[in-house]
RNA sequence: UGGCCCGUCGUCUAAUGGCAGGACACCGGUCUUUGGAACCGGGGGUGGUGGUUCGACUCCACCCGGGCCAACCA
């Protein structure tokens, strides 16, 4: 389960949001969907279905009248359904709220939390400083609530001109996020809205539009990629100040897919599009879906193919491999097979009469259950092969023809090469064989195994084609994004004119997959194939294990590898050549003092440093010694160990409530052995969680421990017995399954359990000295 | 140079502080009329250094590495 879905589960288990589970998916129509959407839409869309009741909205997110269009929402629309996914009656458009978005403005003015500034471009982005100095405030920053909403009312109205002012939220423009440095909320826009037309002279930001049209729609769950992390922050803060219902949507980000060879970015796209590098958003070398669609590949595929990516915060980048599998895996199952020579060689069988045919049947579908029926391959004197199929100096291991050699003509018979025919090039451009009449239809008498099997067509029954071997789009598995069309792959749109193919799939219609045996899966183009003219979309290719051996041979003749030198950056050193040390990390010279101090106290290095770091905690530290004045390490350890921790952990933990007596009474009863660590842990929690003094926080909470040989004991035989293969094996020497075991203890006992004395127990007896 | 985020087999991804597991890729084998498929097996991993803990991929600190943010785009 992925984290986003543990997510989920939390938020029914806790009733956060009454048991909804509201999604969306939103893309702006400004072009076509791509295969990273895929990833978007799978998860939003299927979280949706995985809940009773739960809904996924499918929300046009179009505030730009400059670069949306009509078409792409269909194109969209299309795309979705083809995946699979449906959004019922949800299908918003946040130009719907134009109207609210416009009012929630007004709120935000009338608190005096934003107002017009009607600097230029420039002078916007100049005050907005960098991210490492602080931006300035605009000089309209203060004009009157009154002002201001007369000024955003005319706005409105279409008074002034684009450009001339902008509406913005009044945040600080020395925020260390960049993002609420006061970020523009509405610009003018004098431009038709492929919806609202000319209604709209103003137009809001994607910060301001988005978290508002997710709180309209009662979204539950806002997901989103990495990217609009820094985002989160105005998302919230927006929501927050305009007073939207809550429970409030909550935005959470995942890693974009990232695939080897590809590229998501809708605005690279549309600019290959643009300058005909491709012919078209549907061009099958293209992400889009559109263009995965027309090559061939299936929505299942591209499904199964986000199934195995997963869903995670880490930057990550996908094998090409794994779309290849997922794409193979669907088809093998779905493709009907047939013969394909793409390379035409012509082969003549000298001992088969001229005018003679004969039938050979071929399952449809290999090692299947016969429903799909068999197929009829016409066979005679001429014949054409692949012209890779045959080699006349063979490399080590190749098994196919070579001269004097002899191969299998699948579904057939074996045949051996006699003659070879060259034109006055030299080149191949004939095969004279004779055929083995005994091996017909497959039957391979006197135990003479034929190792290489190839495909074949007869030569005047075989019908023509056009072979589009789609490859991927470009050379290298990370296209530079400065130079895109440089990283294209020629060789991505080979087209093979004369590829001839068995008489069966003459009459397949357009949209019609087929594996073509020992080439790959194709698929029939759906705009351009025809009666008249075939044209196939080649979808991927077989797994090659030839080419992996070639691959291999080749390794074997370079050499070994040299060896790889490992870099001290790589290891952690830093440049200078030596590792620093905590206190060398500490910047002023009175950090450096206090350092010293610290160490002189006895705390250890680690934590002398991280307490400096920190001064609320040293201030908690200094206030608790004198109550234990000999515990000046173990008072620090528990500072920047168990004390940090809770802080960042637990949401009702509050270091102001902890009295610093407290703390110290605390890691004097440990150190005292009067309770232990697990058990301090317990009481410093509630000590955060509550305040108090040490004794009442003790007294407050459960700290029994189940010490008891028997009873402990008693539960590790019965887990033994529940278990007996992990206590096999552990005797067998995987000692780590010990802690398993304590594991177990643990839980079973609702954390009670003394987990040293288990730790002592389940040794003895998983190793069978249970005298105890 | 700031803030936020992220580092687990080659790749992607799991593991309430308690067995480092799965998938793709790779290698080997069985079978096979696709150098395909299927089946079986194998190797391979917690970025580094300290610390806390009975026990750390998980918590703490620092270091190293990567990503995002300075559009009137989304």
């Amino acid at each position: 389960m992925d984290f986003i879905r543990s997510m989920i589960s939390r938020d029914l288990r806790t009733g956060k949001y009454g048991g909804r589970v509201v999604t969306r998916f939103p893309p702006e129509p400004n072009g076509f969907l791509h295969i990273g959407h895929a990833k978007s839409i799978c998860l939003n869309f299927g979280l949706a279905e995985e809940h009773p009741g739960g809904r996924c909205h499918l929300r046009l997110d179009d505030t730009n009248p400059d670069t949306e269009k009509a078409e792409y929402v269909e194109a969209m629309k299309r795309d979705i359904r083809w995946l699979g996914f449906e959004w019922g009656e949800h299908l918003y458009h946040a130009s719907d709220y134009f109207e609210q978005l416009y009012r929630y403005a007004l709120v935000l003015i009338d608190k005096g939390l934003a107002y017009v500034d009607s600097s230029t471009m420039e002078e916007i982005r100049e005050r907005r400083g960098t991210v490492t100095t602080p931006g300035v405030n605009s000089p309209w920053r203060d004009r009157p609530r009154d002002v201001n909403l007369d000024l955003f009312r005319r706005m409105r109205d279409g008074e002034f001109p684009d450009g001339s002012h902008v509406l913005r939220a009044k945040i600080d423009m020395a925020h260390r996020n960049m993002i609420m440095r006061d970020p523009l909320l509405y610009r003018i826009r004098h431009s038709t809205h492929y919806r609202q037309g000319d209604d709209w002279p103003i137009y809001p930001m994607y910060d301001f539009a988005h978290c508002l049209s997710d709180s309209v729609e009662r979204v539950t769950h806002s997901l989103c990629t990495l990217e609009f992390e820094n985002n989160r922050e105005i998302y919230d803060w927006l929501l927050e100040h305009v007073d939207a219902p809550v429970p409030r949507p909550e935005q959470t980000e995942f890693a974009p897919l990232v695939l080897d060879y590809v590229i998501t970015s809708k605005r690279k796209l549309k600019e290959l599009v643009r300058t005909g590098h491709m012919r078209g958003w549907d061009d099958p070398r293209m992400p889009t879906l559109a263009g995965l669609r027309r090559r061939g590949v299936t929505p299942e595929a591209i499904r199964a193919l986000c199934d195995m990516v997963g869903v995670a915060r880490a930057q990550s980048r996908v094998d090409f491999g794994k779309f290849e599998f997922a794409v193979r895996d669907d088809l093998n199952r779905r493709a009907p097979r047939a013969f394909c020579v793409l390379d035409p060689l012509k082969v003549v069988i000298t001992g088969y009469p001229a005018g003679r045919e004969e039938i050979f049947r071929a399952p449809r579908m290999p090692g299947g259950d016969g429903r799909w029926g068999t197929r009829e391959l016409p066979f005679g004197r001429e014949l054409y092969i692949d012209r890779e199929d045959f080699a006349e100096t063979p490399p080590p291991g190749f098994h196919r023809l070579r001269p004097g050699g002899e191969v299998r003509l699948k579904y057939a018979c074996t045949i051996r090469c006699d003659v070879v025919v060259k034109d006055g090039t030299g080149r191949v451009s004939e095969l004279r064989c004779s055929f083995d009449p005994e091996t017909r239809g497959g039957v391979a008498p006197k135990g003479r195994r034929v190792r290489g099997i190839i495909h074949w067509v007869k030569a005047d029954r075989a019908v023509g084609a056009e072979i589009r071997l789609i490859d991927r789009m470009f050379r290298v598995a990370e296209p530079p994004p400065d130079d895109i069309v440089g990283a294209l792959n020629p060789e991505s749109g080979r087209v093979v004119a004369g590829a001839l193919l068995e008489p069966g799939v003459a009459g397949a219609p357009p949209g019609t997959h087929y594996q073509f045996e020992r080439h790959g899966y194709f698929f029939s183009d759906p705009k351009d194939s025809c009666d008249e003219r075939l044209v196939f979309n080649r979808t991927v290719t077989m797994r090659d294990g030839w080419a992996g051996r070639v691959r291999n041979e080749a390794a074997r003749v370079h050499g070994t590898r040299a060896p790889v030198a490992l870099d001290d950056e790589a290891v952690g050193i830093s440049p200078t050549g030596h590792r620093r040390s905590p206190e060398e990390s500490l910047g002023s010279h009175r950090d450096k003092r206090r350092f010293g101090e610290l160490r002189s106290l006895g705390v250890t290095e680690a934590a002398a440093a991280s307490l400096v770091r920190s001064p609320a905690a040293l201030q908690l530290f200094d206030a608790a010694r004198p109550r234990y004045p000999q515990g000046a390490e173990s008072i620090a350890a528990w500072l920047v160990n168990d004390f940090t921790r809770l802080l960042g952990s637990d949401d009702g933990a509050d270091p102001a409530r902890l009295d610093p007596a407290a703390l110290g009474d605390l890691v004097r009863a440990v150190d005292a052995g009067e309770i232990s660590h697990r058990q301090g842990r317990t009481v410093l929690a509630a000590l955060l969680a509550r305040g108090g003094s040490f004794a009442e926080a003790r007294a407050a909470v459960d700290l029994t421990e189940i010490g008891d040989e028997d009873t402990l004991s008693a539960l590790l035989q019965e887990l033994v017995a529940e278990y007996p293969d992990k206590a096999a094996a552990y005797r067998a020497g995987r000692t780590g399954l010990l802690g398993f075991f304590v594991g177990r203890v643990m839980r079973r006992t609702d954390g009670k359990a003394d987990p040293r004395a288990a730790t002592r127990l389940a040794e003895a007896i998983l190793t069978g000295d249970a005298k105890l």
